[in-house]
DNA sequence: CTGTTAGCGCATTCAC
DNA sequence: GTGAATGCGCTAACAG
């Protein structure tokens, strides 16, 4: 009985070639005469061969594990819904890699923290989310090549085109004061839905009500009462976050506000359970595994087109039927 | 300029001891005198010295990274809140170890899988969730000693107490006709709740009234329907999850019934939006985060007390107040 | 296109 | 307690 693992010596010596060629056709890379590799590939096949994922790495001087790096005022953000499932798209995606991901939360002041990171060499990638401008500019060297960014100039959704298309669609169904709870001002992720609300309130000629939020349900019943209050004839509140959302949904009912009736909502992520909700949240849905994936084939090297994905409105019940005013 | 990270042979060179007497006080294994640990430490601060992650697992034959398979019928179900929560968690943990995480969605019939992962030389443990009692005790050889079990037999969730407590719960404030969605009967974690159900009706005299659910909003929604046109006085419905009981408070809401005024609902996991949601679920919380990381030291091979993690019931709106038949 | 020679950086036998 | 050798398994230079 075979008790150890083939190895790629044994790979070579049974194929008849030395263990540089077989490695050579086991990888892909450098070059092989059709001979050797259909020799090779033969007797990896009979062997089973299976290659030492932390040995190739070593020899390669590449790292085995992908950091996922979320910055946020708050260690919870760890818990929260799209880091979450990004996290295990990421996670999902790098399987096949033969590399895992390491989760992390740092604080908004995370100089010293990137230039840790940039010193482990086990690091074969990194993946920064929560970022603002000023923070992708001056990355630690050792980073450089090996880092991508979820959001606004890495793998980002087209939020802009998203919560436009919920606010057009708010607009279009006779909402005419409209609220925003945008997210919080020092992500750079935050700007484009801000923008895109300017835009069109601007356009028009609807009078511009925006709070800041930070993507908590709690927050976003705060920011909903906040709203109510300073402005309460609003008839639609939207939100970049479905969370937010929620919160947004939970102070209106509390409070015996009809809901698309009086106020209509909008989320933003689409989160699994959006759908199941009563009433259904209306919202805007991007491929988070897709963005996962991109980033972290960008954090791995990989040549990674700047594209912004998608963001599709799924409109479901609290933003259907007029407003109040049209009823 | 230091341009290069110094190595495990600078460090030794500084100390004024040779690498194997540096590599001992600094894995803490082996023997070491007083003088030569502190002369190698403080060499190490100097040069801020920072072991190779990859390089030391090779030479200990260790792996570099944990995978977390998921069994399930879809493969849908890494998008899960609870399989993504606890993903993240175990890649939080993972950080500190420099190890990494992978998730992988493995089929009902997964017995290949398992022997694929046994070859990988770079699986450092395995975490399987969604077994069953036979998938345990045939894990290959390979796997054994590094491989934890979420959920019945391994880090697991006193789920019966948890169910146990929202029925007592639920009996308590006035229902006698209280239904149970249960898990799917393939997995080993659906029994204990299941048993707690029979205990209760049994022993209070209440009808039983069981149907199947699998985790998915979809199937609470189905569920729930087939409850109350089976049983048309049905005054509450437990589930064992959160999702699932959202999907039964919405075919509840679609139908015109109250709740909890006709029918209470009580969830299972406590998602991070339970509490947000309106009426905010009622349901039982445990600490993922705990449970996660408990599974990822046993697979890591660090010895893990077998305990039970508390399943705590929190009371919230949908199964307050007393029956419509008490009303 | 191929084989030989060196490492990758560290942990671990063994003798001393 | 310590050091010198040896190996982890593979990849990357180099000469052929």
């Amino acid at each position: 009985m075979r008790d150890v693992r083939a190895g790629l010596a044994d790979v070579a010596r049974r194929a008849g070639v030395s263990p540089a060629t077989a490695s050579r056709v086991l990888t892909g890379a450098g070059p092989a005469s059709a001979a050797s590799r259909s020799a090779v590939l033969a007797a990896a096949a009979e062997l089973s061969y299976r290659a030492h994922p932390v040995a190739r790495r070593l020899a390669r001087g590449a790292g085995t594990r992908v950091v996922f790096a979320v910055r946020d005022a708050r260690a919870g953000i760890l818990r929260d819904p799209f880091v979450t499932r990004a996290a295990a798209a990421m996670a999902s995606v790098l399987d096949a890699y033969d590399i895992g991901l390491s989760l992390r939360h740092v604080g908004l002041e995370c100089g010293a923290d990137l230039v840790e990171l940039a010193a482990d060499r086990g690091l074969a990638g990194l993946v920064l989310a929560g970022h603002d401008d000023a923070l992708l500019g001056h990355l630690p060297a050792g980073l450089r090549g090996r880092t991508a960014a979820i959001g606004a100039g890495g793998a980002d959704v087209d939020s802009a085109a998203g919560v436009g298309a919920l606010l057009t669609h708010l607009y279009k169904t006779g909402r005419r004061r409209i609220a925003l709870v945008a997210g919080p001002s020092w992500l750079a992720a935050s700007a484009p839905p801000l923008a895109a609300y300017t835009a069109l309130t601007r356009a028009a000629g609807l009078p511009p009500r925006v709070v800041r939020g930070d993507f908590t349900s709690d927050r976003g019943r705060a920011a909903a009462r906040t709203v109510l209050r300073r402005w309460p004839d609003t008839d639609a509140i939207a939100t970049v976050s479905d969370a937010t959302a929620l919160g947004v949904l939970q102070f209106l009912a509390e409070a015996g506000v009809r809901v698309p009736g009086d106020v209509a909502v909008t989320g933003f992520d689409d989160i699994p359970l959006a759908g199941a909700l009563h009433p259904a949240l209306s919202t805007a849905t991007h491929p988070v595994e897709e963005i996962a994936a991109a980033a972290v084939r960008a954090a791995l090297g990989e040549p990674a087109p700047v594209t912004l994905f998608p963001s599709r409105p799924v409109l479901r019940t609290t933003s259907c039927g007029g407003s109040a005013s049209t009823a």
